[in-house]
RNA sequence: GGGGAUGUAGCUCAGUUGGCUAGAGCGCUUGACUGGCAGUCAAGAGGUCGUGGGUUCGAGUCCCAUCUUCUCCA
């Protein structure tokens, strides 16, 4: 692996008085794009929520790809932003690399400037070699850029010349490159918007070594010190289904360009961990683990993916996504452990530290990312607690770790073992490696990474799913929402595709020209119904989601005539219940941040027709009190029976102003909805009551923990509250009818418990003093034979009562052979044999054989110990012959 | 979404192919020794074996369902 010395001095021809500062440079690049007549806005949130197949932003276009695919207009045809991307996958990306190379990150900031349908190649072009040129003041002599070279494939595309000519007019022709279409012609995804693409490089390296190697020759070579800084992408065509290229109507914008990067070539040194981007955190990492950077290889790369990691960690949690075992969290959760596992292992933290980055993090990125500084105490106590449980999860691995070691047969342990320590037991591999081999063992690799394919190919199998494409019935136009006005209305079929999922079988979505069904959303569940066709048949619609901004309608059939007029209704009772759900979170946000306080702020939330689920930011219990107290709030509110008032297509800044409550992870669209009951406002695009008397009352069910300093209520509202109380009622009354209606029916059944202890134990001593008599009675009754203590008979015990005896017997008298039979109902018969432990020694006696052949007199079978046994049968009458026959095993 | 593991005394855990009357350590209670404490010894209390079904003469153990917690993969 490429291991670079980063603190070499600063030895390439920038101009040295000029030192920026990270945040001066991002300030100038949103400055100079403002004064291009570009729209600033805010970095969206790093976590997707209607995108299926992203996790997480991963490139400065993710944002606005509904933008480029049609499906919704922009505020403004010019924007610049700076947005904050992760990734962990992908070639280049892989989460295991990042740290050991000095510019690979997993959080990373990507500032852009876009053009939908506005500004092309000119403006791009010459905008980025002003503002790099005369504003950052980079060296012209170690810039380079790439242009697209043209293909000979299917596409046969031509070179981009319009590019070229552009560059010529600021740049030497020995400066630029021509790229393949690998580096220099960018595709979105299968289909959609893309179009070649032009890079700009700049050379960092000392003269020596531009001597021996010119520049040129390194670009796009993966060397640390010839970089890509930034990308612009001319999407001029639109790749179709069956892999054709056409020519795009509207031409865009857009470009990205690594501020990491920028900040390494502006700041004049080696690595953007040497930025002061990083450096803050690396020297806090530093006085924590008493450790200095650039001493030793293995420890810089533990704090370069110790300083990433935080980065990424942090803020993930900023917009909402805690670490947990599934999905987007899992990933969270991963980059996490990673950084305990290399301090725990290269820094010799044992306990939580990763937390003390925040306040560091928050300070020196707060200014740009308020949600980072906003939430700095919920962070640190998220990450804390999950080093924590990391740590614990480490400690237990060690100690099967050492088992495993104590009973290895081989030097090499096998694959399973280690796999199964990893998969089942969370306890990293690599950790596994490097104990095994401190102790002279290996491990067996190869099974260990069978082992895990066969874990991705289940998984893969599992969740297997095809997408067939869209079958499109008209011109494309924007989907209407209408069913906060209307839950039925006349619609046509836009667009339809089959997808077939192992789970769920054979489905359609479909895609209508507006419709009144809310898809899932804000925590609200998507609507349920049916639509119909002019004929009157019905197709039940199942799910309703949103999909980078289209409305998808999820059925399991089509309808037969596809240009059909369609009536789609949306199920009323479903719809209003959660109506009711909804609007009574609003009130319970508010009433909780009432009762315990404005750092309440939501953390998720779950709408649907049979409950409501909030989860906020609180750092103790809820007591009873308070629950009570909130609950008391939100019924208030109901019965002042405040009306809905409902404010459309309001500028943000004119909601945040009223008092709306933005919150930190959603994507707000330019203009927004307000909703208002009484004094609760929130920017909230679900469905709600029209009266919060329409609710009727409200009942929290469940208060807990879900993460460190996050808390979850879960409550019902309307029909649901009646229901609850009918049912508590209804089993209080049986309750009181059992004990003759007495009036207080919990003592009663205090007493009862009371009663029922008294008599068990009651029971115990007479049951005791019964098997005493029979005891008694029975030592009477053995005979001796062949210096054998023998009995056979029945008694009047039942199974536990007869092993208690004949074990009670075996301790008093030596040399016995018992033989017990009883039958506790006409259809069930017992046989219990007993032979003390000298005997079965000495004589070879076996009570299974005994009980076993006894066993057919009484129609049954059975077995047990040599000294004692049992058998079953059905037939009580067998019981006399039965017990005749068992001195024949005395001989 | 898929797989693996886990749930037994207040806590940490044992419990073989179903079969000694469910155990250990720590903790708790009581008593003894010691001038008192620490300590040692002795006795004792404490368990719906996650829940609900099933198989069996017999289930902590096997089967099915379900829940909790942990963990890996997507």
């Amino acid at each position: 692996m490429l291991y670079l010395k980063t603190n070499e001095p600063n030895s390439f021809n920038l101009k040295p008085s000029i030192f920026m500062k990270s945040q001066e440079i991002r300030a100038q690049f949103l400055d100079f794009f403002k004064e291009k007549s570009h729209t600033i806005v805010p970095s969206a949130p790093m976590v997707t929520k209607d995108d299926p197949t992203l996790l997480f932003v991963n490139s400065g276009m993710a944002p606005f790809k509904e933008f480029f695919l049609g499906n919704g207009k922009p505020k403004s045809n010019r924007l610049a932003d700076s947005q904050k991307c992760l990734r962990v996958s992908g070639k280049h990306n892989d989460l295991e690399e990042v740290g050991y190379d000095t510019y690979h990150h997993t959080l990373f900031e990507m500032l852009g400037n876009w053009s939908f349908g506005d500004y092309f190649k000119k403006e791009a072009i010459s905008w980025a070699w002003e503002l790099l040129t005369e504003v950052y003041k980079i060296d012209k002599d170690i810039l380079y850029v790439s242009v697209f070279e043209g293909s000979d494939d299917a596409d046969k595309l031509p070179l981009d010349q319009e590019a070229y000519d552009l560059w010529k007019e600021l740049i030497p022709e020995n400066k630029i490159v021509k790229g393949n279409k690998k580096d220099n012609f960018w595709e979105m995804g299968e289909q959609g918007p893309c179009g070649p693409c032009s890079e700009i490089h700049v050379d960092l390296r000392s003269e020596e070594e531009k001597a021996k190697t010119p520049g040129i020759a390194l670009v796009n070579m993966d060397h640390p010190h010839v970089v890509e800084i930034w990308n612009l992408v001319f999407m001029q065509y639109n790749r179709k289904a069956n892999g054709s290229l056409e020519n795009l109507p509207h031409k865009h914008i857009d470009t990205g360009m690594g501020f990491e990067r920028l900040c390494m070539a502006l700041q004049g040194v080696k690595s953007n961990y040497d930025t002061d981007v990083f450096q803050p955190i690396i020297k806090q990492i530093e006085k924590i683990t008493n450790t200095t950077y650039g001493a030793n290889q293995q420890q810089d790369i533990a704090i370069r993916v110790i300083a990433d990691h935080v980065r990424a960690v942090a803020f993930s949690i900023a917009d909402g996504q805690l670490p947990s075992n599934t999905g987007a969290g899992y990933v969270i959760r991963r980059i996490l452990r990673r950084a305990v596992r290399y301090g725990f292992t290269f820094l010799d933290k044992k306990e939580p530290f990763i937390y003390q980055l925040v306040a560091i993090l928050s300070e020196q990125m707060g200014a740009a990312f308020p949600e980072i500084s906003g939430q700095k105490k919920l962070i640190e106590n998220v990450i804390k607690e999950e080093e924590n449980s990391f740590l614990r999860t480490l400690d237990q691995g060690l100690i099967l770790l050492d088992k495993i070691i104590e009973n290895a047969d081989a030097k090499e342990i096998s694959g399973d073992k280690v796999f199964e320590l990893y998969d089942t037991f969370g306890f990293p591999v690599d950790l596994t490696a490097l104990i095994l081999s401190e102790k002279g063992f290996t491990l067996d690799e190869k099974g260990f990474k069978d082992e895990l394919q066969k874990q991705k190919n289940r998984s893969k199998a599992a969740s297997e799913m095809s997408t067939e494409d869209w079958t499109l019935l008209a011109e494309e136009g924007t989907e209407e929402f209408i069913g906060y006005d209307t839950l039925s209305a006349d619609v046509k079929l836009t667009r339809y595709r089959k997808v077939v999922s192992k789970k769920e079988g054979e489905m359609f979505q479909l895609v209508f020209d507006a419709t009144p069904f809310y898809p899932e959303g804000g925590g609200q569940v998507g609507d349920k119904g049916f639509f119909e066709d002019s004929q009157g048949n019905q197709i039940a619609i199942l799910d309703t989601k949103k999909e980078n901004n289209v409305i998808i309608h999820f059925t399991k059939k089509l309808p037969k005539e596809v240009n059909d007029i369609f009536k789609a209704t949306v199920n009323e009772k479903i719809r209003e219940n959660t109506a009711c759900n909804h609007t009574a979170t609003h009130l319970l946000h508010e009433a909780l941040r009432e009762v315990l306080g404005i750092h309440v702020a939501q953390k998720g939330s779950a709408v649907n027709a049979n409950y409501l689920r909030f989860d906020f930011s609180h750092f103790s219990k809820v007591t009873a009190e308070e629950l009570k107290a909130v609950e008391a709030y939100v019924n208030a509110k109901i019965a002042m029976q405040l009306p809905l008032e409902e404010s459309r297509n309001v500028s943000m800044e004119k909601a945040i102003a009223d008092g709306a409550m933005a919150l930190f992870g959603e994507k707000y669209g330019d203009t927004v909805r307000a909703i208002k009951f009484g004094n609760s406002i929130e920017l909230c695009g679900g469905t709600h009551v029209k009266n919060t008397g329409d609710i009727w009352h409200f009942k929290i069910k469940s208060e807990g923990a879900v993460a460190a300093g996050i808390r979850r209520i879960e409550a019902i509202t309307n029909e649901a509250v009646k229901n609850f109380y009918d049912d508590n009622n209804q089993a209080l009354n049986q309750i009181k009818e059992l004990l003759n209606n007495v009036k207080a029916p919990v003592k009663a059944v205090q007493k009862l418990q009371d009663e029922n202890t008294a008599l068990q134990k009651q029971i115990e001593q007479l049951l005791r003093d019964k098997a005493k008599n029979v005891t008694g009675e029975i030592i009477n009754q053995l005979q001796e034979i062949n210096g054998v203590q023998f009995l056979a008979t029945k008694v009047d015990l039942d199974a536990n009562g007869i092993k208690t005896l004949a074990f009670d017997l075996g301790k008093k008298h030596p040399n016995l052979f018992l033989v017990f039979a009883n039958a506790p109902t006409n259809e069930k018969a017992l046989l219990t044999c007993y032979i003390s432990k000298e005997l079965v020694n000495e004589r070879g006696y076996d009570a299974g054989k005994v009980v076993r052949e006894l066993g057919k007199f009484i129609h049954g079978g059975g077995g047990g110990q040599n000294f004692f046994a049992t058998a079953g049968g059905k037939n009580p009458g067998g019981i006399p012959q039965a017990l005749e026959n068992a001195k024949e095993y005395l001989s």
